[in-house]
DNA sequence: GACGGCCCCTGACAAATGTCACGGCCGGGA
DNA sequence: TCCCGGCCGTGACATTTGTCAGGGGCCGTC
């Protein structure tokens, strides 16, 4: 593509994020094998992405959603803030509608899910690192559908810990209210979300990607 | 290691089986790194595992637990009776102490979490092809720990069938059981696992690997 | 200032859930 | 053969859960 002659431009900086080693290490694997891209970093953890990219001064970081620490939207965020040049594309398991929304408004310009072809993962980020942005077409269907979350912040963050699956008394003790406010923010959920229980009601959201930290 | 003027000896063939189609490609892409190995089929899928291990005659599969069709684990016993000179490893995200019980017991020859080094993936693919057992040893110790799944089988049907989140009424009539009897089973298990909760006893029971299929 | 939304709490009620004791039906050992 | 364990069912019971109707407090906006 280059002039003859000229030597081979400068290769695109790649951070990895994702928890799973073996993942990660795969990726780095198939993202070396094109010759214009270069893995400069790689994590493990949502936390060390920030320190990783100071360090390492990467074009595009691919982010995964779920890491313990701090999770791939925030860790997006913290990153756009932190290095406003280096781009974001988020590559993750599930292809939750509120995963994508919040990624964009935390100011990534691509989301890609791990069971599209491994061929189009390059291309994707060559669009993003020339600034334009990689969107599952399907998905982005699906969020338009979905919506934004119709939960309050409390009824998120009782659904959130009532995941565990302890009883009302746990979750008022956890959370320091009465039993009867978690009671009447879990049947609200219930309500908003269409379940008939608590439990549908946890998977509902989860699907929905609505229950995502803060 | 061979000798000089020999040529290479044969590379190791590879079948690779994991729904994430980025996963697995890049796999593939690690893999294809060592000069032994050579992956000679992908598939996306656990009941497409024996029909393109019979016209790959691959030596060693990898294969993932999770997958749409058939589970790794079933996958395995499949190759095993149809293939028994193939071996088998499964690559798997969940480190579940009942997945590596059942692994073995379906005739795998190694275990390996997929947040293991990149780097020790070939040398476990080696290992394996050469008639070795590879097992994580943290995994294997609390395999022990766990002991085999304290829950009969009706009560692991009924559990794996709650998951979903339905009324005790959904249950009956999804399983062609009493409501009563659902009740029953419920409790028997709530008390095994130790919950206190319907919820609960399910996530502890599958952090355990006891809802595997079949 | 009035209004609306969210939060927190209370109390009471119906419904679902979990527990227990019971009996009957099988099939596989001792 | 008898016995035991798992399975299916019944019925009754205490507890938990989900719903509803209140009340008060705290912001924001109109």
């Amino acid at each position: 593509m280059s002039a003859p002659g000229a030597g081979p431009p400068d290769p695109i900086r790649l951070l990895l994020a994702d928890d799973q080693a073996l993942v990660r290490g795969a990726l780095a694997a198939l993202l070396s094998l094109e010759e214009d891209l270069s893995v400069v970093a790689e994590v493990g953890r949502g936390d060390e992405v920030v320190p990783a990219a100071r360090r390492s001064n990467p074009d595009v970081a691919l982010l995964d959603v779920e890491m313990p620490g701090l999770d791939g939207i925030a860790a997006a965020a913290a990153l756009r803030t932190a290095l406003p040049t280096c781009r974001v594309l988020v590559v993750t398991t599930f292809g939750r509608p509120g995963y994508l929304r919040r990624a964009m408004e935390a100011g990534a310009s691509g989301f890609v899910v791990k069971d599209t072809p491994a061929r189009q993962l390059a291309d994707a980020v060559r669009r993003v690192h020339a600034g334009l942005r990689v969107v599952d077409p399907t998905l982005a269907a699906e969020t338009l559908a979905a919506g934004v979350s119709p939960l309050t912040d409390r009824e998120t963050e009782v659904l959130r810990t009532a995941r565990g699956g302890g009883t009302v008394a746990d979750l008022a003790g956890a959370l320091h209210l009465s039993e009867g406010t978690v009671r009447n923010h879990l049947s609200a959920a219930i309500g908003k979300t269409g379940a008939r229980n608590r439990a549908e009601a946890i998977r509902i959201a989860e699907q929905n990607g609505w229950l995502l930290g803060e």
